[in-house]
DNA sequence: TGTGTTACGTTATATTATAACGTAAGAAAG
DNA sequence: CTTTCTTACGTTATAATATAACGTAACACA
């Protein structure tokens, strides 16, 4: 590490911990703005996709936005379930579950490069019947 | 059956037929101009919406795109490998598989009601070393 | 200290998606 | 058949998300 683009990321990090859920990048980069107001779209979104290709970060495809990454050292592939109620977000992770499901991708001699399983729910919270947040 | 609704969507599902593989919103809309040029985004998506309630058509999050559902009669949780270089989508079903993720997602009381499963990778003719497009 | 690479700043624009509101078409009841 | 209700549509406008292009500054490495 130490690499260039290490602060920018790093800045973009921190503002994905401070808050423990997703944030649209344009979330982010209000927050940051506010240190420094000429950061622009495109510095946000180069240091998100740096972060993502490190695993630091993962996009929320269906929900259009970001969270970081709560496991430690974790690269790949971790299924998100995203609460529809409070927008809670949980990762887990099941290397063999992921195997049978390129397993199953993979049967017509698809070859699996990059895993997207995100499942929409309510969580233990909202599910109970008592509105959480 | 045959309620309101049904032209604007059989259109909008007979442009995702013809074309075998996803398409952008923008890019129905594009085709359905060609005999109605007044048609706006709304109509669009508004179709869109409904024929993937209905389970039709899978809207594929990570491509930001639509594609006609390619089982028969099948409702939910479809499981969409997409060849990075092709553009091929591969649709398959694995109830058991689900039911496994669910279980996961479920274990700490999260209860899940829509899954997204998308897979990135390269589709067999593409895989191979030749470029198949 | 020179040289190559990489991310950044900046500007502009493309792409995707929704809000709001009046209207017209179809369904259901009388 | 006509009234009434619902629902999707047309229309306009705009919001939200994302990328292109290009010059520059910082850093790595020799």
């Amino acid at each position: 590490m130490g690499k260039q683009g290490e602060k920018m990321q790093s800045e973009v990090l921190a503002v994905l911990c401070r808050h423990r859920g997703p944030l649209s990048a344009y979330a982010v980069l209000e927050e940051l703005r506010q240190s420094n107001p000429k950061i622009a779209p495109t510095t946000i979104y180069r240091a998100l996709t740096a972060l993502t290709e490190r695993g630091r970060v993962h996009r929320l495809e269906s929900l259009k936005a970001f969270i970081a990454c709560q496991c430690d050292r974790h690269q790949h592939a971790s299924i998100l379930s995203i609460c529809g109620d409070c927008g809670a977000v949980e990762e887990s992770i099941a290397p063999d579950l992921l195997k049978e499901l390129s397993g199953i991708a993979g049967k017509s001699g698809f070859a699996p490069m990059r895993h997207v399983i995100e499942i929409h729910g309510l969580c233990v919270s909202c599910g109970t019947g008592e509105g959480a947040a």
